[in-house]
DNA sequence: TCAAAAGTGTTGATCCTACACCCATGA
DNA sequence: TCATGGGTGTAGGATCAACACTTTTGA
C-alpha cells in the first residue's frame, strides 16, 4: 500500500447503534439530534468515529456510553455501509449494530454534553435521518426480528421474573404479527432456557399468571 | 466528529477476499507472496486498501482484478476485522469476503506486477499468512460451506453440463464430509435449480451418468 | 460375468402448524 | 355468573436421515 497516494487519504470508520427498546407497547428506537453540522439538527442514531486504537466494539461501546451513558448492551454486528458519499466531510465507512436495552434504564440516563436531545421515537414514524442512517436503521430491524428469541434479547426486555404472556407479547410486537399461544409456549419451553418460579403474577384482574425466570 | 482529534488520523479500510477453488479434489485458496514491507515475503490472501472514491464492493473487485486479472467474481462479505494492532504501518481495518472460481479460468491469469509469486494452496496446508489473514480465512471457509448450496456458487465450480456424482463431490469436498447419493440428489432436485440436458456423460469406463444444466 | 459407479423409494423420527376447550380470578 | 385472559394437547403435513438393491457399461 502505498500511503502516499491520496486516494488512500482522510478514511475513517463510524461505529452506528441502532438500540431500541419496549415501551408502552411499541417498538422504538433512540435517536439524537445533531448539534453540529454535517447534518445539525438532523435525527441520526447513536453513533460516532472510533479512534485508532479501538477495535470497533470497543468504539461502539464507547459512543453509546458518552452518548447514552448505558454500558454493557450485547451488540450485534448488522452490516457494512461503505458508499463514499455517505458522509460528506470525509470518507466514511460505517459498522451497524443491533441492540435492545430495557426501558426502566433509560430513564435515569440524562443527556450528555455532545447530545442536544434523545427521543425514542417508534419504529414506524422515524424521520429522515442523516447520514444514511435510515438505511442502517431498515438492517438492524431485520437484525432485531432475526435474535428476537434469543435469550440475550429477552433477557433485556423482561424483569427478573415475568409471566409467559408478557414474553409473548414482546415478540409479536417486534415480529408485527400475532403468534399461536400454545406453539409459542411450546417452543419457549423446549428450548429450556426458562423455568417456573413456583410464583404467581396477581397483579391483573384475571387469572394469574405462572411466573418464570431465565434459568 | 472533531477531524483534528489525532485519535482519528490515518486510518484505512482492507477488502481481503478469500478465494477458493477446486483442484485436483482439493479445495484450495489463492496466496500471494508480499514484495514489500510489511511482511515482505509472507502469503497472504489477495487483497488491498480501498480508495476513497469506492465502496467496498468496487475496492474488492479492482484489488482483485489488479492481482489476479479475474473479474465477475460472486463476493459474500465474511467478517470484519478491527484489531488495532492488525496492520502495522497505520491503522487498517479489514472487511473479509469469501468467492470461488474455477480452475480452468485462472490458468491464463499470469502474475501481475504487484506480486512476485502466487499460488493454490491446499486449505489445510496453509502457512502462518502475513497480517492477521489466517482469522480472515478461517471465517471465510465457514462463509464456503455455509455457501455451497448456493447456485452462484455451484455454477462457479462446473461446467455447463455436468453430473450428479460431479456435484456431490464438490460439495462434499467443501464440507470435508460424505453425503447420502439418494438424499443429495432429492435435495438437488427439489430445488428445481438444474434439470436433465438428455445428454450422457461417456468418459468414465462405467455406466455413463446423466447430464444436467441450471435452468 | 464381473467390477465399478449410477440410479432409484420407503420408512421412521422430528419438527412445525393449526386448532378448541377448560380454568382461575375479580367484578 | 360472567367476562377476561391463562393454561393445556393432539393430529396432519413437511422435512430430514437412514438405508439396499438394480442398472449400465467396459474390460
Amino acid at each position: 500500500m502505498d500511503t502516499t497516494n491520496p486516494l488512500y487519504k482522510n478514511q475513517g470508520i463510524h461505529a452506528v447503534a441502532s438500540i431500541f427498546t419496549l415501551h408502552e407497547g411499541e417498538v422504538k428506537v433512540l435517536l439524537i439530534k445533531r448539534t453540529n453540522e454535517p447534518f445539525k439538527g438532523s435525527w441520526i442514531l447513536v453513533g460516532g468515529a472510533i479512534y485508532n486504537n479501538e477495535d470497533i466494539l470497543t468504539g461502539m461501546n464507547r459512543e453509546i456510553y458518552e452518548k447514552t451513558k448505558l454500558q454493557n448492551l450485547k451488540l450485534v454486528q448488522s452490516g457494512v455501509f461503505s458508499d463514499p458519499q455517505r458522509a460528506p466531510q470525509m470518507r466514511m465507512i460505517a459498522i451497524g449494530f443491533t441492540t435492545v436495552v430495557n426501558y426502566e434504564k433509560t430513564k435515569f440516563s440524562s443527556i450528555t454534553p455532545k447530545t442536544e436531545d434523545a427521543k425514542w421515537f417508534k419504529i414506524n414514524e422515524v424521520p429522515v435521518l442523516g447520514y444514511d442512517h435510515n438505511k442502517i436503521l431498515e438492517e438492524s430491524i431485520k437484525t432485531l426480528k432475526c435474535d428476537i428469541f434469543e435469550k440475550s434479547t429477552l433477557i433485556e426486555l423482561l424483569p427478573s421474573e415475568f409471566t409467559l404472556p408478557q414474553v409473548q407479547k414482546i415478540c409479536e410486537t417486534i415480529l408485527g404479527q400475532k403468534l399461536d399461544r400454545r406453539n409459542f409456549r411450546k417452543q419457549l419451553l423446549q428450548k429450556k432456557l426458562i423455568c417456573q418460579t413456583g410464583n404467581y403474577d396477581y397483579s391483573s384482574q384475571k387469572r394469574p399468571a405462572n411466573l418464570y425466570k431465565f434459568c
